[in-house]
DNA sequence: ATTTGAGTATACGGCTTGTAATTCTAAAAA
DNA sequence: TTTTTAGAATTACAAGCCGTATACTCAAAT
């Protein structure tokens, strides 16, 4: 009983395709339903299969969220942080990467849907987290160019912070009653702030004086 | 067969210390483990009751992380808030404030699975914001007291931006890697950013005419 | 024509949140 | 002290998840 070789062209494809439209059609449910409401019984059937079908395909719930994070991100035009980091202004790029990421947060509900869902998921939300390391270190790489008079500690506080500034989180609060233009805007005021206070102020600043117990 | 008057004195208080058992049983676990395996079971055998005894004390499982919440909000101290508006200098008033809600952020990790909880529990999402839209009409207050040369927009903005600089996703996002201490330090910076933004700067700052397409 | 693989159908087990009916128990009233 | 009564425990049930296992179908590849 030895298999004799058999390789699928057509059915390695109409899988494929079957794949895709399971990603798309979670997607399109996570943008018209609350995280609450979404299960793999739903997606399955919005997709036209079922329920056993998702399992072969994606392993696990969790496993199907995070192939749709991936289309989420190609779709997102995440790919512009590479030429952002290279910005000849280091500066700019900043603002730049900010304009990338509140695009990001804003192009499509299911982001926010997929950030809910972390609270879930313990496996997507590492994946996430390691994305949004990602981030970081775009921050870190983009800090490090302009020469600040700083020290590192210094540096890696404002590298956070922008970084927390660019979340989804940071971009959801500033959402409220506010168009994605009107947040993205008070989110690279807040940024410049940041950067500002690494250049022109004396390394103890007005507020960093004060307790805490 | 008309029933004759019965007040309980005692059961009323047993039922009473049973629920804030139970209460205390549900905050302990939840500090000790995350939100994805919080059940009513849990919280019922580590309470020494049974799952219809939390039913019938709180309704459901939304019910209960109120509850929680309700003591948790208690125990935090965030009475002070009521303090903290009324300060002699507004500016020292909000600094005080970002340091309460690091305070209670960091105080109980349940406070943080609270947080997580949002995202399955719509019921609980509503009460949580419309507590920390007390926050922000805090913040409000401080900045109408502080005489501030700027138009209702302007002031707005800034109170939005403190307002999600105080809320717990911020001080979670900086709390990696970093003490409470120094995460407070970074949050009352940034405060303080914002508020020079309005005071020294002219009403176009440095960062608000990029556009945002 | 026969093997092969992906999808389907069906079923099960385990865990959840809720609800319902019944019984037990101890406190309050007579 | 005896009876009434509220609260809790007990038991049971319905429905919805996720995850897995087994057998079956059917089109594609050989």
């Amino acid at each position: 009983m030895t298999p004799r070789p058999y390789v699928s062209r057509a059915r390695a494809a109409a899988a494929e395709a079957r794949r895709q439209a399971v990603i798309e059609a979670a997607a399109a449910f996570m943008r018209a339903n609350p995280m609450t409401v979404f299960s793999l019984e739903s997606v399955a059937a919005a997709a036209g299969v079922t329920r056993l079908t998702v399992y072969k395909q994606f392993g696990s719930r969790g496993g199907l969220l995070e192939a749709v994070f991936d289309v989420l991100a190609r779709n997102g035009r995440l790919g512009r942080i590479a030429d952002v980091v290279t910005d000849p202004d280091p500066r700019e790029g900043l603002m730049r990467l900010a304009e990338v990421f509140c695009d990001f947060w804003s192009g499509d509900a299911a982001v926010g849907r997929l950030h809910d869902a972390m609270a879930t998921d313990p496996d997507l939300a590492r994946a996430l987290s390691e994305r949004n390391e990602r981030r970081r270190r775009a921050v870190a790489a983009l800090l490090e160019r302009m020469q600040l008079p700083a020290t590192a500690g210094q540096r890696r506080d404002a590298a956070d912070l922008i970084f927390a500034l660019t979340s989804y989180p940071m971009f959801r609060l500033l959402s409220g009653g506010r168009s994605a233009a009107g947040a993205c805007a008070l989110i690279k005021a807040a940024c410049s702030d940041a950067l500002d206070r690494l250049t022109a102020r004396p390394p103890a600043g007005r507020a960093s004086g004060t307790h805490w117990h």
